[in-house]
DNA sequence: CGCTGTCATGATAGCGCTACCATTACTTCT
DNA sequence: AGAAGTAATGGTAGCGCTATCATGACAGCG
């Protein structure tokens, strides 16, 4: 009785696959109809509605997002581009996206740049080529080519981290800000020969813009404010080694600033295998607020940025965007905290 | 005298977008030599794959990979599904699989199920209207519904992180015997009055296995295997906290076996903050090898797996199957190595 | 009674790309 | 010389879905 769909010669249908149409047929509709049934459920009856939803358990029906995408040139994906996976901060960021935007039926396309601005390019070619309903990276800068893609692009474009000249919406924190505050209570505290060690600044630029706020503050207050970088990225192992080139380099350091708290707790734990302490020997200070800072001993004094909020926030404003309502806010100042601990 | 494509009034495309038809008839060629030009360069000559090139740079073109892979279906879209971006250990796998999948071409589809199995079908279905090449999940555990969708879905399957039984490629280590052999170090150190404390085994069941080696070995020697079992994830916080409640449930316990060592390092912290020595007032143990365990003093008694490399290796073997070579081992034991430090 | 409006459904025609088969021009072999 | 293979290119027809417009049914209204 039932006819088989159309078989002809050149077909290159995968036969295991259902597709809509046979939903369709099952439920004596058609296919537009049960494309409305599953998509915009309040454009169809009750009755239609039931019969397509069972035809769909029933047939053990897929939808093929590929073809979705294509017709309407709407995904449902939200890119996201990081500079690092191995840095936690960016893994936070990554939580509070996710967690936001799954709820809403999102998915995640995660790209990872390893502080590389030409790779941050390709990533965002392979992207859009996915017609993202959304990107999200790390940083507000970007190479030119880059730039101009996403210039024209007309979809909602998240940066997230710092604060400033976004291309679209922006969320994040002032670097130099922070680096300024960290070295304001450095000072405060009566340390004068006071060393910024950070892991490739040109990289993790923003790091950079701590020092710089952090050089300025003390040449503000008359002070030097030398700089040891390490090649390495940051970790409790830099961290550690760094320490032994300060106290070689600059023998009568009284006060580490370092680019974050790895390098930090690093460095105090390695104080303390040595004998050192901290901070009467010398002071150490990072910044991110690691839980781990919290659970030394001494404390570590550091900058608490709230990284799993800005990943929620970016995501709400994206849902808020893509929903068609005015925009809340182009630019959120997530801000950061000074967490004086007992290491300074 | 360039004839504009034709634009009925049914059309709906995006006039800015620039397709592979106008790259090929800049190019004097056909679309279809334009897209052999692009993805089979091998296949077209020298000269044509030129000119297409460079009508692709001149008019900007980026391909639609949502047309292609609904075309071929095939998406070089790589499925990931994580029960946590929380726990270290699996962004570890991922760090390990995307830098090896990037590097080939693949994207990344990410999920978090949050330890829930249904949440993973839901994932897993999404996923495959996707058309990914492949899926990456953590465990061997699914619904039922998710283990049918995937028996039928003919794309290789990665579980990850523990050994058994697996739908198809399988990457991890012996969860049982690491549990066992952690015990077994406790006890030739003398220990007999051993605490196991972990968070949510019934969501973490990895660790729960260990617990069950633990328990057997422990058993097997007349010994009691009490267990801590907290109500929140693990973290330096709730290690800390444990010990308090150890110390009061089981006053005399020698030693604790922690599911990981965010648990251990935060209770080997929160020891040494009361004065508690370690390992003579009481030793401790994780499991992970966290680089962390190895700054603190004393250094941390944990079992190192090899997380990172246990993702390249699973997006390898994913490669190698993806590129139609023979499977080289459906399954890999990473194993894992005994740290002895100076906590237990 | 026809006019307009709303609701539920359907027919048609793509979305932008690639699989499949064909065609042409050569080369190589017997 | 003719058969048979190979390399480069193109025409056609989808992949599975949804935007768009059209249709029919029925209600409300003067």
């Amino acid at each position: 009785m039932s006819k088989d769909l159309p078989t002809n010669a050149k077909s290159r249908r995968r036969p295991e696959q259902v597709t809509l149409s046979q939903v369709a047929q099952a439920a004596g509709v058609s296919p537009i109809t049960a494309s409305r049934a599953l998509n915009h459920p309040d454009k169809v009856s009750t009755s239609t509605r039931q019969s397509v939803l069972q035809s769909v358990e029933r047939l053990g029906y897929v939808p093929n997002l590929v073809a979705g995408s294509l017709a309407s040139s709407r995904s449902r994906l939200i890119a996201i581009i990081v500079p690092s996976l191995i840095n936690s901060v960016f893994v936070e960021i990554i939580k509070g996206l996710q967690e936001t935007l799954e709820a809403q039926g999102y998915q995640i396309l995660l790209g990872n740049t390893d502080y590389d601005l030409d790779r941050e390019y390709q990533l965002v070619r392979t992207f859009l080529g996915w017609s993202c309903s959304a990107l999200v990276t790390a940083g507000l800068r970007h190479n030119d080519a880059c730039r101009t893609l996403l210039a024209n692009w007309g979809h909602p474009i998240m940066e997230v981290m710092e604060l400033g000249k976004g291309m679209d919406l922006n969320i994040g924190l002032d670097h130099t800000a922070a680096g300024r505050c960290m070295a304001n209570h450095l000072i405060d505290r009566g340390y004068q020969r006071i060393v910024y060690v950070g892991a490739r600044l040109s990289h993790d630029y923003r790091a950079g813009m701590r020092y710089l706020g952090h050089k300025k503050m003390l040449k503000a207050k008359g002070l030097e404010a030398p700089l040891l970088e390490l090649n390495t990225l940051g970790s409790l192992q830099a961290g550690a080694e760094s320490l032994a080139q300060v106290l070689k380099d600059y023998p009568a350091t009284q006060a580490i600033h370092f680019a974050n708290d790895d390098l930090a707790a690093g460095a105090l734990l390695a104080a303390q295998r040595q004998g050192l302490s901290v901070p009467d020997d010398i002071a150490i200070a990072g910044f991110n607020g690691l839980p781990l800072g919290q659970h030394i001993t001494p404390k570590l004094t550091t900058i608490l940025s709230p990284r799993e909020a800005m990943g929620r926030l970016a995501a709400q404003e994206l849902i808020r965007r893509l929903s068609g309502k005015s925009v809340y806010r182009r630019q959120h100042d997530v801000g950061f905290t000074l967490q004086v601990g007992e290491s300074t």
